[in-house]
DNA sequence: ACAAAAGTGTTCCTCTTACACCCATGA
DNA sequence: TCATGGGTGTAAGAGGAACACTTTTGT
């Protein structure tokens, strides 16, 4: 198998998924392996980038591969240059699974969010992929820790600033839903009267009226994020008179 | 001139500074022109990767050849990686300026930091290099205006969050001076009494007691900036019971 | 009846915004 | 004395934070 490569740069990609109790990241099993690199590591889905393909497509494919979904929200975090990032003996695992020479492999960071349900645990389970609690990982292979730690530090930054929280939910959801997974992003606990009154007040979910059902609980309401309310909100940003949110 | 590359991968840096009224940004032009790439066509100035080079080393080092400087503050921007930024003229013109053969390249952007004074100035008049205008720039060669408006919409997301805008002044500064920065970095007008109150009560500058001198008008306070106090406002910075700075 | 999560209001306080005049200096 | 930017205060309103109980459902 050789794939043909112009240049020794990969992609990386942190795929994030969200259970309803805690954020939860893609991992898969080193294929072929060969000495003391074992079948058990742990990695990140990558790639190679192709010849004709820009970064972002090469991610897409990746992910397209491992989740077997198109159209995912895809982020660009950092890009990890160090030469020696990979010793010679995952050089050497690199080049054989890739079938490429080369000696250095810069590898670009993304992260990509994607709404966790059995169509997807099915797919991945099939491939051998798992979807491992974000807080256990303690190993993986490569500079992979690192790459995970940065894409989680990207989410954590933009789930506050940008609505890709709807993008780690179903359709509809909950309030409750929604509140759960910035706890479980941001590591915080959030007070659930200020947080349905601030969601609810700022217009960018709607009720659908309908409501959980063989739930032994009042049933909650489900809701839509609402898009273009959103949009408008983000034209309104830059107010009159003075600077916004700033955080000094 | 051969500069051994292990693949093609580049850096171009966006060097703004502020000359108290507007922010600029360096510029260069063409070296050893080729057909009908003149040389009077402006860019960034860039470096192609040396083979035992992280990326940041790479733009320290463009850097510290157009500007003089090291410690510079840096910050990595995106990824441009389409596979035809650089059309046939130019890649020819690539390939002999570098010394290198390859048929793509995939470029990787930086902003950076100065504080502009009488020094840096000439330096970069010796070298041929102009600061211009950020809001006047209308072209530059290949997808470089492109990197440069990656890097301003990049350092206007960035000012507002941390602490950069004092990379751009000098080491003793006035508040107006700081206030003008703010309004020509994010094109916006501020009420300086506002201005004044939010940057005081915050804490993040300290006044010298020395002010202003031969100035047509009531000489103004040289203020400092305060890296311990900032450093304490970002541990603080996620409070107890919600969510900060949401901007829905 | 009980367990479990849904849903709801009010008060206090801080921060943002809008706005206009006098001061100190050099020319 | 004039032109220039430096420097100051206040009031109204919006939004953030803290806080506890009732409702609905399934078991």
């Amino acid at each position: 198998m050789t794939i043909e490569t112009n240049s020794a740069i990969s992609v990386d990609c942190a795929v994030f998924g969200f259970d309803g109790k805690r954020l939860k990241v893609l991992l898969i099993k080193r294929k072929y392996p060969i000495d003391d690199l074992s079948a058990e590591d742990l990695k990140l889905p990558g790639a190679m980038i192709l010849e004709n393909e820009t970064l972002p497509e090469a991610a897409n494919r990746v992910l397209e591969e491992s989740t077997g979904l198109s159209e995912i929200y895809l982020k660009q975090t950092s890009i990890f240059s160090a030469p020696d990032r990979v010793n010679e003996k995952e050089m050497d695992w690199i080049c054989k699974f890739h079938g490429i020479r080369t000696r250095r492999v810069v590898t670009v960071g993304y992260y990509a969010l994607v709404k966790l349900n059995q169509g997807i645990v099915n797919y991945t389970t099939r491939k051998g992929a798992t979807w491992v609690d974000v807080d256990s990982i303690r190993s993986l292979i490569m500079d992979h820790l690192e790459i995970l730690a940065d894409a989680l530090s990207a989410l954590q930054k933009e789930i506050i600033h940008t609505p890709i929280a709807f993008e780690l939910l179903p359709r509809k959801f909950t309030i409750h839903q929604l509140q759960s997974l910035f706890e479980a992003v941001l590591g915080i606990s959030i007070d659930n009267r200020n947080f349905r009154k601030k969601i609810l007040s700022s217009g960018i979910i709607s009720p659908t009226g309908e409501f959980e059902k063989n739930v032994s609980h009042k049933p909650a309401q489900y809701y839509l994020f609402n898009k273009s309310v959103f949009r408008k909100a983000m034209k309104d940003r830059f107010r009159l008179n003075f600077i916004n949110n700033w955080t000094y």
